[in-house]
DNA sequence: GGTTTAATGCTACTTAAGTAGTTTTACCTC
DNA sequence: GAGGTAAAACTACTTAAGTAGCATTAAACC
């Protein structure tokens, strides 16, 4: 499950890629890399926050859940979905706080990890990566701000076509990135349930606003889902 | 209103104590004093971030809601109250994006400022300020996250409960920071209104977990309050 | 090709959040 | 102490989200 990253091997060319570590010397990325080692997850493998707390993540491929979960009644709340060059967890990188959160793979996901520490020792020599970090974490601040205002202002119909035009192609009219996800992702990505989010998918279609295949999802008319995305 | 923030005035003490610039040299100190200037804002101002786009600000005194609004209902959600030490905005100091949101102060509030512009130059010269203002940053996600899982596993109840927990002063069973706020602006931290609000602090009452007095909130049953955060 | 499994579709019901509107209370000011 | 104002308390109503349970369909796998 775990190889070691060559300075030429797949380790070196997500490092080098990475908005992190780009334009570092290339001595400097050949060691970073070298620190880095590749990990292989099985499609829906899961893992929560203790595990993971000691690693720094890089995705090389695949997308990754990071959401959390109510005991009682069983439902998830997905935060984010990661992607190629996202890093998980910046917030215990940041401080030891006791920060529950779960993780799964959608399908096979592939990744690069080092040690915590290590990575708090890149972080003191060099400052750059502060600076890029913060970049990333704003970004995170924001998306997770915009599911807390879609959550409290718009109901389900509206956080349903705000996550479809957040998602759109708008050449070939579909989805990208979220187009394979059931029923059940879709609820967990706007704070609701299976069962809500398809009856909502029935008056789409019904209203002849979306066509919707088995895990596919394809705009008709755009203009009526404009509006449902703004007016309850 | 505003006043250059001098060497040894209320500038160079806010300055100096606060976590971004601590343990800087006593005449870099003096410098970054000097490029604030001082701002009171007067109860109840209101403001965007078009106005203040191009500043970033330090919290001297007093309480300053951060929020969203929809137009449509006129409904609030209060993001963050900011207090002493506190900056903003840190998201328009990272990068340009349009971030809309609006600040009004609780009661008289007083900050220092200095412009973005400036603010950009010191965190290339102190590579510190980046890490510190990750570790801001961080926290701010952590508490949005918070406010997302409570807004979707939990009922009003359950929210109200959380709420008034987090901001309790154990020895003296009574709220901190929040304690003076109608029900209208604790409606805006839970993602509510006022009166649903207002609804399930009677049946608090009745059921004697709180003591209400006008715009005051004393703990009388902590047990069943706990019992309420969790369960709904 | 037949069987199993998972996703989707559908019906009926419950409940709590939101809304509107009015009444009462507390507080502040003159 | 009277009058005005803003917050809080209360009543009645509407609606949509959530839940449960089952039916149907598509895909996956021997």
């Amino acid at each position: 499950m775990k190889l070691k990253g060559g300075a030429n091997g797949i380790g070196y060319n997500t490092i080098s890629n990475n908005i992190l570590f780009k334009d570092f010397d290339q001595n400097i990325l050949s060691d970073i890399a070298s620190n880095f080692v590749e990990e292989t997850w099985p499609a829906h493998t899961c893992s929560n926050c203790s595990n993971l707390k000691y690693k720094f993540h890089i995705i090389i491929s695949g997308r990754l859940k990071v959401f959390q979960t109510d005991k009682e009644t069983g439902r998830e709340f997905t935060l984010f979905l990661l992607i190629q060059n996202q890093f998980f967890d910046v917030i215990s990188l940041v401080d030891n706080c006791n920060h529950k959160i779960y993780y799964e793979s959608l399908e096979e996901v592939k990744m690069l990890s080092t040690p915590t520490i290590t990575m708090r020792k890149w972080l003191k020599m060099y400052p750059r990566l502060n600076e890029r970090l913060l970049t990333y974490v704003s970004q995170q601040l924001l998306s997770v701000e915009d599911y807390a205002v879609n959550h409290t202002f718009f109901d389900i119909p509206a956080r349903l076509a705000r996550l479809i035009l957040k998602n759109l192609n708008h050449t070939s009219q579909k989805l990208e990135y979220i187009n394979d996800l059931s029923n059940e992702e879709i609820a967990n990505l706007i704070g609701s349930t299976r069962a809500v989010v398809n009856r909502h998918f029935q008056d789409f279609k019904k209203e002849g606003i979306l066509k919707i295949g088995r895990k596919e999802v394809e705009v008709i008319n755009l203009p009526l889902l404009l509006k449902k995305a703004t007016t309850q």
